[in-house]
RNA sequence: GCCGAUGUAGCUCAGUUGGCCAGAGCAGCUGAUUUGUAAUCAGCUGGUCGGGGGUUCGAAUCCCUCCAUCGGCUCCA
């Protein structure tokens, strides 16, 4: 007998060699009939595994991660198998799941598969499904591992083999496809009841561009129709809260093929939105001792040389410009570091100056491959809200625990009320990914573990994704409809301190190096506001908003009101216009309703004889006849409480 | 940069296998209407069909090339 721990953890004892399976019956039915794989000891595996010894055990059904990426993992073998039966010949890269659904790399020789394929494919996997295929686990020695795939002629998976360990090897086997995997899988394929090959794409073989490309298919599967109905209806909603999109409708952004890719142009309501988020984060740092400043948006070379950055980046970025008859070489500014640096070395510091908290709204440019830009998610020119923080090393946590502080406060204040942080550390195995020194690393590491630890933030350590001169913590939200997002970062630098032989004179007269913190909350300006355009679906919040309201007179008549209404609510710093186009009142509601103004106000003979408004607010319909004055207090108090959420 | 798709008026889109002066709705302009909670009516303007080159009697349509956009890959200070 062994001891079978629960999540709960009550303890059962079952015989040794129980499945997951048996062990769910053992609870009820109908988890049997629900869970996808177990959990033993912190590791997924196929439910029909036997478990020989004592175990913690989770029961993952569709709702766990771990259910899921079983589920779709299986999938991915199924339409592996549906692809062999309809292209014969064909070989395989990998299949893995993902975050929503999996992909499968294939090489289809000189084929080229378009999307008029795909339904056919669907077909062919929901009818495998239908066949309850089981999935037959089988370990395999190195050599017949390899034996196998080569007599297949298939040099991706034999490629794959050869870095795995021998006693390691295993193979699943669904109907007629065996594939090199280590598993978990479902039981059988009965469980997949509805399937969307939802993309083609390219991808290198192992993301490497010097190998060759295979075709990417993407897939994602459901244990019930009606959840994949969900899940296009959740494809619809994204794509009607593409920032792109609601930028174009709403005029706040575009772009212009004259001015270039990736270089976004701000329109004069894009531009008041994003100035108000900025004077919004303005005034938090001033109330947080950040003092603004003001740089140039080139550089010398030798600037980035110093930094670091020219060695790293150079040479995958816009070449130097240069003066025409000294021939000196500029670099259009990628970063406001070295810039903050100098600001720092203009004067002495004594330690009493210190955390000097430098704060810039500073535009840089940096080269991204064409096919990368997308939006303003992704762009050759935009604007962080920097700020790099100069402290004592006594300083750190308590300087970085400040910048968490606004972080949070920001996140509250617009609304996203999922977050995660990510702390990103470097891998040691890489030594010379990174600069600097391993006990500084392991001091600036040490700092934001604790930091984070001591805000209470929710934490997931990745290894190797530091930047190259000191570790971060990110931070990711989730939107409106569940898309995560990232935004903020904050990172440590004890090298550039050190390669600008920053220095500060302590209280014990002798010349200390300071430590740098570089954070941005909204990490660009052009980012953050398309994460803020797709999260509100451009319903943005009221202080916010480049309209707060419109004025609609019923006819021509009553325009000479609506413009007093309008010079009325002016003084009181709303943000109103007149609708006085020869339209009829229907026609003018719809339009400012498409346009997401937030409220509408009718005005025509009852209002003017009334001094009021009827008011009706966006999405939600008439609200009925106020005094103005009634409004504007209410107006106000609704901002107020926007504002004062914190 | 690479793979695939797309590019027709300011916007959203039609344009059959190459064939009459390239179309619609919205927007814009002009006029009529003076309107009460999601589209009033009429007229007009607007396109070298992404740019360039080629095939052809004839190209938005076929071919080449460049550019941009979209979906991915890779990278991200």
């Amino acid at each position: 007998m062994i001891n079978i721990t629960f999540p709960d953890g009550k303890v059962r004892q079952y015989e040794a060699g129980i499945s997951g399976y048996e062990i769910a019956k053992s609870i009820s039915p109908r988890l049997a009939a629900e869970v996808l794989a177990v959990g033993v000891n912190g590791e997924t595996i196929d439910l029909n595994r036997p478990i020989t010894a004592d175990a913690c055990i989770q029961l993952y059904k569709w709702d766990d991660v771990e259910g899921r990426q079983t589920f779709w993992h299986s999938s991915s073998h199924i339409m592996a198998e549906a692809l062999q039966e309809l292209y014969p010949g064909i070989k395989f890269g990998i299949g893995p799941a993902i975050e929503n659904g999996f992909y499968y790399d294939v090489d289809f020789g000189g084929h080229s598969l378009t999307e008029a394929e795909l339904p056919a494919i669907e077909a062919k996997i929901l009818e495998l499904a239908r066949e309850k295929q089981t999935f037959v686990r089988r370990d395999v020695t190195k050599e017949e591992a390899l034996k196998t795939y080569w007599e297949k002629g298939d040099p991706y998976k034999c490629e794959l083999i050869n870095d795995l360990q021998d006693g390691t090897i295993t193979f699943y086997t669904s109907g007629q496809f065996t594939d090199l995997c280590r598993g978990p899988h479902l039981t059988d394929t009965s469980l997949i009841k509805a399937v969307k090959l939802t993309a083609l794409a390219g991808a290198y073989w192992r993301g490497n561009e010097k190998n060759k490309m295979l075709t990417r298919i993407y897939g994602i599967t459901f244990p019930q129709k009606k959840l994949l109905d969900e899940y296009l209806l959740l494809l619809e909603e994204a794509k009607k809260r593409d920032h792109r999109k609601i930028g174009k409708e709403l005029e706040l952004f575009a772009f212009s093929q004259q001015v270039g890719q990736g270089l976004p142009i701000w329109l004069p309501k894009g531009a008041a939105l994003r100035e108000r988020l900025e004077n919004f984060l303005r005034q938090v740092q001033k109330q947080h001792g950040y003092q603004q400043v003001m740089t140039p948006h080139i550089g010398q070379k030798e600037l980035y040389v110093t930094s670091g950055h020219y060695a790293k980046y150079g040479a995958d970025s816009f070449k130097p410009i240069c003066t025409p008859v000294e021939g000196e070489e500029f670099l259009l500014k990628p970063m406001n570091c070295p810039h903050h640096c100098e600001v720092y070395k203009v004067k002495p510091h004594s330690y009493k100056d210190l955390p000097l908290r430098l704060a810039e709204f500073g535009t840089v440019y940096r080269y991204e491959q064409s096919g990368e830009l997308h939006g303003l998610t992704r762009v050759r020119g935009f604007t962080q809200d920097d700020a790099h923080i100069f402290c004592r090393p006594d300083q750190l946590k308590e300087e970085f625990c400040k910048v968490i502080d606004i972080v949070l406060y920001i996140f509250k204040t617009l609304d996203f009320k999922e977050y995660t942080a990510q702390v990103s550390l470097r891998d040691p195995k890489l030594a010379d990914k990174y600069i600097g020194s391993d006990e500084n690393w392991e001091k600036a590491e040490r700092a934001i573990i604790e930091a984070a630890a001591e805000r209470g933030l929710q934490t997931i350590v990745e290894i190797g994704e530091a930047a190259f001169y000191g570790p971060k913590l990110d931070f990711m939200v989730r939107d409106a409809i569940g898309r995560k997002w990232q935004l903020g970062t904050i990172q440590v630098d004890y090298n550039l301190p050190e390669r600008f032989e920053l220095e500060y004179i302590g209280a014990d007269d002798k010349r200390h190096r300071p430590v740098m913190i570089h954070r941005a909350p909204f990490g660009s300006m052009e980012r953050f506001v398309a994460v803020l355009i797709e999260h509100t679906a451009g319903k943005f919040p009221l202080w916010l908003t480049p309209e707060q309201m419109v004025i609609l007179p019923v006819s021509e008549k009553y325009n000479d009101y609506a413009n007093t209404v309008q010079n009325i609510l002016d003084k009181e710093d709303i943000r109103a216009f007149v609708d006085d186009r020869n339209e009829k009142i229907g026609k003018k509601i719809r339009d400012n309703e498409l346009q997401r103004i937030p409220y509408l106000l009718v005005v025509g003979e009852k209002e003017v004889e009334s001094n009021s408004v009827a008011v009706r607010k966006q999405g939600e319909g008439d609200r009925g006849t106020m005094p103005l004055n009634d409004f504007i207090s209410f107006f106000q108090g609704e901002v107020e409480k926007e504002i004062n959420k914190n």
